[in-house]
DNA sequence: CATGAATGAGTTTTCATTCAT
DNA sequence: TATGAATGAAAACTCATTCAT
């Protein structure tokens, strides 16, 4: 019995492969020039193949794009997701999902850059991916915050989708704002979760 | 001596009223169609001018549309600086400045796009233009939020610059989903200065 | 008082104007190198214009082929019914009127290669421009056979309709060999008439 | 010694059907699409071969269209001869040769279209198949018409080119009229057979 | 100042053909 | 022989910008 590659061991995971290779360079220079100004021919000769190859595996610039901003997001959701798994404490299993995500943009800049490229250029086509995969997450989330809500962790005036909502916007916002000023996440990722923990106010200012 | 018009007094006053006027439709139309779809001759049209008399008040396109961005810009820091100068207390100054935030977003959603498209086309060329504005508000606020921590308003442990950074990704990032979702800034704003104030944590949770 | 030339007396007339000049030189190269070998860039300095110049007239290059084909049959037409006209007598009317016909693809063969053309890449879309033309003269030349007919000078057996779709078939199948094989229209025009009218029987032969 | 099937005996009858199967159905998707718009994918797939299977048949998407259209014309050749000597009397020769002609035609429209194609493409290059065949059976009409002419059935000032262009020019016009605008080859052909015998003019007329 | 006709650089996509397997 | 992945030349069309009027 023939001993099969296990990582190209024929011809559809070679093809795999190469899909795989070219939104892979192509996310880089789409992020680094803008949707518009990346040409085709350079997203093939940085690949070492012709410009014709790739309208072998996608039908359109278009759908190239698309498939790096799906690829990317499928990524983002996978590494924080898996971040959440590794902790059993729920507050330190959003904590570490929080830095995951912030980690992930500052490690992949390039898919901050597509998830602004995608809406300046197609918002009349299509909602943004990222909020695709927002919703999907979503009731994961849910169920962990309507936990600590029902356990008393969290103030019972608070309703699960508020939280949601604003955790979300928070690191969202977080996010974009470390990718534009070049700050670290790993400084922002304490503070952040601090403040939102315990809000800013002091004793004195709660009870007053 | 002629008698002379208040708001459009002289041949300069004219130039920047129709300049203003160029601005708007612009404005508008970089948002809906995107800066790479909108052509010039459109805006022209809107204004009921020829294409090349748009050249007789903007060098080219990409100048236009910087004019569209600084002047949301502008305008949107007028507004929040107006709102935050209505109040003495300041909780509710911080309050209101936000509320007047994401109010203009929400009556000038074109103003959100202009900063994604501006991103989108001009990342390369120069720090976007929202940022820019920030920081010139900062030394405003930050004296704020310094009387506060000052009079133990806040949490003693945090630092003004921590808090400014909080709130500023805070509202960026909820500013773009309520936009990106269609949501209201009404209701979202409560909710976001409650938690921002007192974070999510009961009372038992904060001391445990 | 402004004397004003009288063809290019305004921007409407300068157009039409340029709009024709474009049509004459499109048609040529168009028949010469065929429809799909011919670029939109060789007619442009062909005209001493610039591309895009093109577009101000017609939105597409099949656009300006179908022009070129309309403008041509509408010459065609326009000669024939004149070569009628020219002569009272119904059969020297026929007769002339044919052979308007075959001299009008002699002096502009590339109207004959445009037909061919237009066949070959659009005869999915619309039905031959030369069959639209030839149905509208229809009625005209119906009436001079129907004449002919009557006043016994036609055998009483034969039809209106025959007649017309056997000369036409005739005077079509001529023009295009004349055109392939290059061919006189003046020599085949005589023999032409005379076998149509007189058929290729002998007297012994049609009595027999 | 190993057994023969008659028709596909070896390498070379199976090469040559094969050959065969790819012209009939590059045939249809020429005359289908036109030569610009009928892919070489589509002929192989249409087929149930790869792509590259065509290119060990004919060297170039060229050689296999003109093999298209000399196989078309040698199979029209084949047909009108035949038709033509089942025949003694030469007008019932001549008349049914026609009759198969544009019988030949209307059951395989390909074939006229093909025509088309060929001039559209490629008139720089090659004269029309059409002709090359036109021209070969020449020889036998002429001596067909040449003996009625002998024997008095036609009129002796005719001569026998002078016929030979009439009737190929007018079942050339009469072929692709038919085929354009549908019409039946059966109705056709008697009305043709009688004018071109008799003519149209009444007895009166001929005698005036 | 205002116009709008003219310009021409620039890019995606297609598809005939090749060739390693 | 047969395959089909890879190639890369080629061309229509757009639109920001200019400039003669």
């Amino acid at each position: 019995m023939a001993h099969v590659a296990p990582n190209s061991s024929n011809a559809a995971d070679r093809r795999a492969e190469r899909r795989q290779a070219i939104i892979s360079t192509a996310a880089q220079l789409f992020a680094r020039d803008g949707y518009a100004n990346c040409e085709m021919e350079s997203v093939a000769i940085q690949n070492g193949v012709a410009k014709g190859t790739l309208y072998l595996y996608f039908k359109s610039k278009e759908e190239l794009f698309c498939a790096c901003v799906d690829s990317g997001m499928k990524q983002l959701q996978t590494t924080v997701q898996a971040a959440g798994r590794r902790h059993d404490d729920p507050f330190v299993k959003i904590s570490e999902a929080i830095r995951a995500y912030l980690m992930f943009f500052e490690q992949h800049p390039e898919q901050a850059e597509l998830l602004i490229q995608e809406r300046a250029f197609f918002h009349n086509r299509q909602q943004p991916t990222y909020f695709t995969y927002r919703d999907e997450s979503r009731e994961h989330w849910r169920s962990v915050w309507s936990g600590l809500l029902e356990d008393g962790s969290i103030r019972p005036e608070l309703k699960v989708d508020q939280i949601l909502d604003f955790v979300g916007n928070l690191v969202y916002g977080t996010m974009f704002t470390n990718h534009f000023l070049g700050r670290s996440a790993e400084e922002q990722h304490a503070v952040i979760m601090d403040i939102f923990y315990r809000g800013i106010w002091s004793d004195s200012q709660r009870t007053s």
